[in-house]
DNA sequence: GGAATAAATGGACCGTGGTCCGCTTTTATG
DNA sequence: CATAAAAGCGGACCACGGTCCATTTATTCC
């Protein structure tokens, strides 16, 4: 059993690990300059700071660089706009995902048969979602940004890596954004707030459809 | 076979129509002061005008506004925010929808078998979508009004009516939601821009998953 | 028709995301 | 260490969505 490859980060600066290791490292963009580094850091630890006091939906550019001691430009500069930012922030809790659903025991594992992992990764996507919902409702926003997401990408080549060993027939990438539609921030928020969904519900709905979608006659 | 309703508008102003016209009227709030009528009116041009000649991604409030004559207060009075207008751009297209589904001839309409119908409503929105797919994206933006606006309810209640007709067991209205997960225009446009997917493969792909999840074994 | 009431109006105003560019700091080079 | 090139910096500035409220206009009732 291969791993496919290293976790991609969120951040479009970060570089892949060095090692294999499990849990992922803080890599750096080796080229970028201390004090960027320096500034980076700061400002994501006064987004994160903020976030937890006040909210996601609360967080401004202009307050994250008051609270960095640093201009605004320089946050637009390091994180490209507000959803890059957002991005940053949840980068760290992405990349313990992606090592799970890619290196880690069963059953998300590469241990366990294709069929068990495929639920797994969807009750885990729902857990992880539910527990940051804000915050990637906010980082949702953008439309473009959604689908082209590196994470997004990478978690499209392990659910199409997956059917395909359910010997899945049919057009397996089209499957897969189906099944990966099911689990957008948006639309779970929605079947929890306003269609008075529960969590178990949305999970055993989740296995429901890759049952459909693998064991179709 | 009995018509569930009276086409639902998008704008949340305009009331059902009187009779059971199969082309939506263009009916009004009666209680709306004659003015304000004729500013609504003038304004849903100038956007449509503006939309035409820009492009929706380029339609400002203040355009809209000073193309029709009008002080900027209005146009947030008439239409609420930037996604009601564009909303209220969309109405009547919208509602020619709603009657070709609900009240309009085969393979839509009520004299088709359920499957059929459904592999028609994907078909038949994948390609007005295709049509003003900018408007549609546009006006997607906002996640909180994605999935609560009317015409959103009236795919969804219609959708779990056919999936009951033609039999299918289990949670019938997640099933609808997740049908409803790849019509949505931001995951088109990913498709067709982003993925390379041409029309055709999307509407066999609509079909395809039909098929999954109404003879399902 | 005139007064009273309610609705609508418009544009000044505000907050926020995002840009720009002259200046400062770091880093590479010899 | 000196110097030059490159990268980073900051905050003034802009555009746009959205709010507010003093004033104007339509409607209703007598």
């Amino acid at each position: 059993m291969t791993p496919p490859s290293e976790p991609i980060s969120l951040s479009p600066e970060a570089r892949p690990a060095e090692g294999r290791a499990v849990l992922p490292l803080y890599d750096q963009d080796p080229t970028e300059r201390a004090d960027a580094a320096r500034n980076r850091a700061k400002l994501l630890e006064a987004a994160a700071a903020l976030i937890r006091e006040q909210g996601a939906e609360h967080l401004t550019m202009d307050a994250v660089a008051t609270a960095a001691c640093v201009g605004k430009g320089t946050v637009f500069r390091r994180f490209g706009d507000r959803v890059g930012l957002l991005f940053a922030v949840l980068d760290q809790t992405e990349r313990e995902f992606q090592n799970a659903f890619m290196f880690g025991p069963p059953p998300l594992g590469p241990d366990a048969d294709p069929v068990t992992r495929l639920e797994a990764f969807g009750v885990e996507s729902l857990r992880r979602l539910a527990a940051d919902m804000n915050l990637y409702l906010e980082a949702d926003q953008q439309a473009s940004a959604r689908y082209g997401a590196p994470p997004r990408k990478v978690r499209a080549r392990h659910v199409s890596m997956l059917l395909r060993r359910a010997q899945v027939e049919g057009d397996v990438e089209l499957l897969t954004e189906t099944l990966l539609g099911t689990l957008d921030p948006a639309f779970v928020n929605h079947l929890l707030t306003n269609r008075g969904r529960t969590a178990e519900e949305l999970e055993s709905g989740w296995c429901d459809l890759v049952a459909r979608i693998t064991h179709h006659c």
